[in-house]
DNA sequence: ACCGGATGATGCGTGGCACGCAACCTGTGC
DNA sequence: GCACAGGTTGCGTGCCACGCATCATCCGGT
């Protein structure tokens, strides 16, 4: 987007950051959820091309970098929100706004699998996501025309998009779940925005026939 | 409750991990959030009263000791839901049993902001928060009568309300914020299951008392 | 009450990591 | 072309997580 009009310094910095991400979750998905202890900084700092020095100046921890697409990825939903039409049903705007943002490339199944299932990624994953809640916040709270300092709705409701786009995720990750990520992800925003379903019907989510 | 039940072994066991887990943060908050580096391992352990090598033995990190009690606190949620009468509507009953948990002694305003307002402790807390989702999903299922693994619902209103206790500990920390832990805890829980407020009048958060 | 087994608590030693510091190299603006 | 700001690297330090072997303590059966 952007990145022509930077410095050159400064798209250097973007780059070998995200070369140091992308190595990072590369070797930790080679070796598996209960293998993160093998994949060593200087493993990532070689594969990236950097020394392991530099590796540290950009992130103070293996998970960090590994979860550091994620967490880019978190700081772009509130801009999404907000270019979504202003006339739009906040309901709507939220659901497409999240939708498109984490299905133009559909996820990494392997990648968010590694981030999702495991124990030590969990926090900086958690992390990672709670990174979209405070602009979320603030996107939901212009819309809804809410003070965001003294109504709690539009963190309450942010924390809940939140939650729903993980569990989405996890839920596409099972095994035996069909149905595509943007599907089961519609699902799981449609539920933030449903009062409690005393008697809810079968079958949504990723709900085609599998039993 | 079953402490009489256990062992004498399991006893102690228990009891010293809450010295550690008690130890920890008490220290953190002596040091302040940006001194959490200044909290050796050993200064936890000394003061907890066993060898550095048995903290341990019990939490792989700093961080992990210092958020334990927040950690136990997370998985009795699942267990204070199913406590309330099964007649009761869901929100009701959510509201009952988190309100209970969370307000039997009013939390450590100290601890819950060095918790909480702590960027290096943040993934831990989160973390802390999340283990209540798993139990509280099963629980809710159970009282829906609804398959968590093929219906979102569940599991997405676990993590909204897990959320939804967070950002009423976040703004009960906010200075110039009145009105009881309680009274906002439930405010915050009452959006989980209050549909988009497209013109949403009252209902706010600290609710009485603030202007 | 006694004894063998199980389980937790410790000490020690090892491998790795985060980070401060200072020198070096590379774009940038004048 | 030059001096400077900013990024990169190597080195050294202190801390930490964890495996291993040992010792103390608790438990259950006879």
């Amino acid at each position: 987007m952007n990145d022509d009009a930077m410095d050159l310094r400064t798209r250097n910095k973007q780059a070998t950051r995200e070369a140091i991400g992308h190595a990072a979750l590369r070797l930790a998905i080679e070796q598996g959820p209960n293998g993160l202890a093998l994949v060593r900084v200087h493993d990532i700092a070689s594969a990236a091309g950097v020394s392991p020095r530099t590796y540290n100046n950009y992130f103070s921890s293996r998970e960090e970098a590994i979860c550091a697409f994620q967490a880019d990825q978190s700081r772009r939903v509130g801009q999404a929100l907000r270019s979504r039409p202003s006339a739009e049903p906040l309901e709507e705007a939220v659901i497409a706004a999240v939708t498109e943002l984490y299905t133009d490339p559909e996820p990494d199944r392997a990648g968010l699998a590694m981030i999702m299932s495991t124990p030590a990624l969990e926090g900086e994953a958690l992390k990672a996501f709670s990174m979209a809640e405070g602009p979320l916040a603030e996107a939901i709270a212009e819309r809804t025309g809410t003070d965001p300092r003294r109504d709690l709705f539009p963190a309450v409701t942010a924390a809940a998009v939140a939650g729903a786009i993980r569990v989405a995720g996890r839920h596409w990750l099972q095994p035996g779940v069909t149905g595509s990520f943007a599907t089961i992800l519609r699902s799981a925003l449609s539920c933030v925005f449903t009062a409690a379903p005393t008697t809810h019907g079968p079958g949504k989510a990723g709900g085609d026939g599998d039993d």
